[in-house]
DNA sequence: CGGACAATGTTATATTGTTGCATTAACGTT
DNA sequence: AACGTTAATGCAACAATATAACATTGTCCG
């Protein structure tokens, strides 16, 4: 695997997408969910990318790997998996991610790096904090946030200034 | 126009118009950038409606008007629009709408009623500092930022509590 | 086993956005 | 006013993303 398709933040990469899906395993069994092939199939790529991947993209390789995939099948994979808050759809990419706080109560704040592609998923309070307050000077009651963060990333910042 | 049409802040509405209208104008001259009719058209359109708009939507109208339009028009309008900050599309729904703060520096967040579909755009430097903020504590530098919620707005809260 | 419901297969189509190249309009220079 | 240059538009085809509708298969539970 190419050095480009893992996060910025070091990690192990293989032990990430083994944790991924054994909590991903867990949520499903306490949803009472099926958590079938497809469905996990197509979680583990997406972990295994750590990039956002398109529903298109996913296509492909369940394709390759022999799979008689059509688009509903992918979508609807996504579709359950974002239900059971184990992916997120990246709205500005049209492309989904695997979610790092599974389980956890949270909106997500996506830093997209638009040199490397790689996607760094926070949760901050703060910033969440913010947001719930503006809208309720407005009165306005928020059901589902976006918010989605194009820019550079540490690595490829570094790698700019060489 | 019925009243759906119309955001759920009261106000003149042919005015606002009017003043988006002349403000693109003058922003416009200030950057040496042409106005030309199709692009003036399409953000009458977009500011007419106070809804977002989808490209096709756009292209629609313009059609029944008589032009002889394909999608690259509008989207090479919207290209335009968006560069000198007279629109913002909307990721999550695919949609553009009027920008309510041109000319100023600014990072918009939308509010998007998911049942009457008006959009209210705010300006929130609490949310921006905290993005920011967020951003930087990751050592990330931020470029683009989407933020946007979709939920129930004053007055369709209200009207579903009757 | 058998009925009910969940999940998937399959085909077709809808929606959104882009590429590439030809043509026309606007602008400054001479 | 004629000229060349660049910006803007027209136009045709196509690419990418997503959904609809209905048939089929699988799973669970009584």
């Amino acid at each position: 695997m190419s050095v480009d398709a893992l996060p910025y933040r070091p990690h192990n990469h293989d032990a990430c997408v083994r944790d991924a899906l054994a909590e991903a395993r867990a949520i499903c069994q306490d949803h009472n969910a099926r958590l079938t092939p497809v469905r996990q199939r197509v979680l583990e790529l997406i972990w295994e990318s750590h990039k956002p991947l398109g529903a298109y993209d996913l296509l492909a390789v369940l394709a390759s790997e022999g799979h008689n995939a059509a688009p509903p099948t992918v979508y609807r994979a996504l579709d359950f998996l974002q239900q059971h808050g184990l992916v997120h759809r990246i709205a500005s990419l049209n492309a989904f991610t695997g979610c790092t706080h599974a389980g956890q109560r949270h909106t997500g704040m996506f830093l997209i790096c638009t040199q490397c592609r790689n996607v760094h998923e926070l949760a901050s309070s703060a910033v969440s904090d913010a947001i719930a307050q503006a809208a309720k000077v407005e009165g306005f009651q928020p059901s589902e946030t976006t918010i989605e963060v194009a820019g550079l990333c540490p690595r490829c910042m570094a790698s700019d200034h060489e």
